[in-house]
DNA sequence: CCTACCGATCGGTAGG
DNA sequence: CCTACCGATCGGTAGG
């Protein structure tokens, strides 16, 4: 149960601090400010990380970890056409920036900020998030669906998706859906085909 | 004279506060660090600048004014097909990305640590900008050029551009203007038109 | 443009 | 998980 529970507090100062390193960004959220809101001091912090970097890790790989995984499961549940996969995968992109917002938005703008050792650690999940992408992309080039280099498409898309945490509104006229349906639109060339 | 080399040494100012912010953040750049690199103290830099978020704001500003100007500058010289002028556009995005890189960048990740008086001086150099794009893109979607909703098009659009600071490499194989030709081919539909 | 310095605050630790 | 505290460093100022 003691397990547990230093589990649960975990989570909790890793949606604490998600939230901070937004509001504030990671260097100017301090140990005392992230202390304050899980209601202890600021020394008991390091009872739970070994330091303020730990934390900034822990954020990022939380939310990659859910991306990639409802990534997989998105994937899973399309049909095998190669239209439906691409809209399967825009699809689950923007809705894990949605739930995980705050973990997203921390990875797009502190990555910088990792040390090596923690860069190293979510270079791979990062990696095999983009391989997914790669797989999809191409099967869309293949099947005359897009046009263009492959790398460059992927990182075109991925950084019109990425992008969509600086204007979305989650209380807008637009759902995820829909949102992912306008992109797909933009860069098909052969809707029939899908 | 005086005000000659006050305005040149504000300029240097300012590219070396540029790099700093990219390399180290606004945040961990201190006054000692961009003194030592003007070859002076720290106190001595309060004679240029009122506050650390003044640079802030002055680094931004510079690169805000020169994109603007080298886009008013394409579309002059671009002949008045929606094609050619989507082309000028994309094409002076990803130069002024590049010659003003440091700049975008700091723009780019730094803009939310900016108070509300720099902000509000910088959104209007913004808006006149954006203004240029939806003209553009207007004028794309009603040739049958792109097909979407005007705005997240042109929302997507500027998501891609902008998110090239974060892989493009100026030594590597593209150019800018071969990248701004892959990008309008990735979106366009009836390329006849152009 | 410099010297000398300020009050504040930071991440992290020792010992319980 | 707390108390008490550390050395370092920060942005900015006064007076020249």
């Amino acid at each position: 149960m003691t397990l547990v529970n230093a589990s649960s507090r975990r989570k909790e100062l890793i949606r604490i601090a998600a939230r901070l390193f937004v509001v504030e960004g990671f260097d100017r959220t301090t140990v005392r400010m992230m202390a304050q809101e899980m209601g202890i001091k600021s020394g008991s912090l390091f009872h739970h990380f070994r330091d303020k970097q730990e934390i900034l890790c822990a954020v990022i790989e939380e939310g990659m970890h859910n991306a990639l995984a409802l990534a997989r499961l998105a994937l899973d549940e399309a049909s095998a056409t190669p239209g439906a996969r691409l809209d399967a995968m825009v699809r689950a992109h923007l809705e894990t920036l949605l739930t995980d917002r705050n973990a997203h938005v921390v990875a797009l703008y502190e990555w910088r900020r990792l040390d090596n050792e923690s860069r190293s650690h979510l270079v791979h999940l990062r990696d095999a998030y983009e391989a997914l992408w790669k797989q999809v992309i191409d099967e869309a080039l293949d099947a005359g669906l897009i046009r263009g280099d492959p790398l460059s498409v992927r990182r075109f898309v991925l950084g019109a998706l990425n992008w969509t945490v600086r204007w979305y509104d989650p209380e807008g006229p637009r759902s995820p859906e829909s949102l992912a349906r306008e992109l797909v639109t933009m860069i098909t060339h052969n809707p029939s085909a899908s």
